[in-house]
DNA sequence: TTCATTCTAGAATATGCATTCTAGAATGAA
DNA sequence: TTCATTCTAGAATGCATATTCTAGAATGAA
């Protein structure tokens, strides 16, 4: 090759989601991850086309890193460790976690779109998640997949065990025993599917 | 008085609560809000000394009919019906509850602090609600309020019907019946304080 | 050696935007 | 009427920052 690089794009990378992390997409700036590598700002542009860019791609490093955790759990079938797989991944790297959880990625590409092929990867991820659910609840299930049964197992899996977790990422406080008893708790009291067993007790209409 | 104003607090208000809903806070620049209303950009420092004043005063007035909403049935003992109560809340003012559920209160004031006068009304919004909280958990339970009982509250009765309706609000549309069923569930299948009796909890009795 | 390439280094540019400033108009009181 | 006050109206200012540009250094191939 020619010149040897002094800063890889995993040095950026990690500079913005710590600083992802510590202040929110705002203290991101491109000069801020060039002081937190060491580099000059224009070498950040030897890497990624644009601030969307790096945004992009610690997204889907990090996103990358979840689906792996979770995914193998839900594709067996145990949606229970799945919820349970995502304490253990928040504790392993908090500012990744911090970086992920804590922000909405709307946030993260209001100024410009990412560049197509990143953005085009975020969605396979994120696909790649939804079919893990999917698969995990016609294990469970019947067989045929209503949006109800998506939006209960995602509730179930992800996002309530999130919003447990979130106070405690917020603070920067370690996670407390109880967050991992909440978890189990909340698995054992409310089904992941309406049917299968005699679960269904609340009526409407 | 002297001239009469054509533009209230109430105009940048909600205007700034729209802006926010629709593109995040990112979208809400002192000239778009100006130009929603109809205003120069200049008649806004007339209401507000910054750009954070106004997302403070606009945080304050939405929390306030949150806090409004859930309070009383907190303070009387009834967390499934806070929980519940969620719900009409959320859809009576679409915006107003993107704008205070689906951003952290970082991203809006993470260029400058909001006033003084303002950040103190946050807190007392805030520590109104924490309040209503521990009244209702020390109802439930034998009266000595630990932080995991607390947090189990806030969990069940605040963030866990967030997070159901979070995607609907991401989506822009509507909930769907299913939500209050899976609201209603939650609170039969978890209860709110592990010590005391068994599940029931509300004034069923 | 010479050369194209791919970097470092950091200055220069351009843009967006919060905030301030200038000018003048409406209003009620004296 | 005159005047202080509180607005409208919108231009001007200044700053932060994303992006680009200039200059030069390292590297391997020819």
């Amino acid at each position: 090759m020619v010149r040897t690089a002094r800063f890889s794009t995993e040095h950026f990378i990690d500079a913005a989601i710590a600083l992802v992390a510590a202040g929110g997409p705002g203290a991101a700036t491109m000069q801020a991850v060039a002081r937190h590598v060491g580099a000059p700002t224009g070498s950040i542009y030897h890497r990624f086309e644009s601030r969307s860019a790096i945004f992009a791609a610690a997204w889907n490093q990090s996103y990358d890193t979840l689906v792996g955790a979770l995914a193998p759990l839900l594709l067996a079938g145990r949606p229970r460790e799945a919820a349970l797989a995502l304490l253990p991944w928040a504790s392993e790297d908090r500012d990744r976690a911090r970086f992920l959880l804590l922000h909405e990625p709307v946030s993260l590409f209001e100024d410009a779109p990412p560049p197509e092929p990143l953005r085009q990867e975020m969605e396979r991820l994120e696909s790649g998640m939804d079919q893990a659910f999917r698969a995990c609840i016609a294990r469970t299930g019947d067989g045929a997949i209503r949006e109800e049964d998506l939006a209960r197992a995602k509730f179930l899996i992800f996002d309530a065990p999130i919003a447990i977790l979130r106070p405690h990422l917020l603070a920067g406080s370690a996670f407390p025993p109880f967050v991992g008893q909440m978890i189990a708790e909340l698995h054992a009291g409310v089904p992941i599917a309406r049917t299968g067993r005699g679960a269904d007790d609340t009526q409407a209409a």
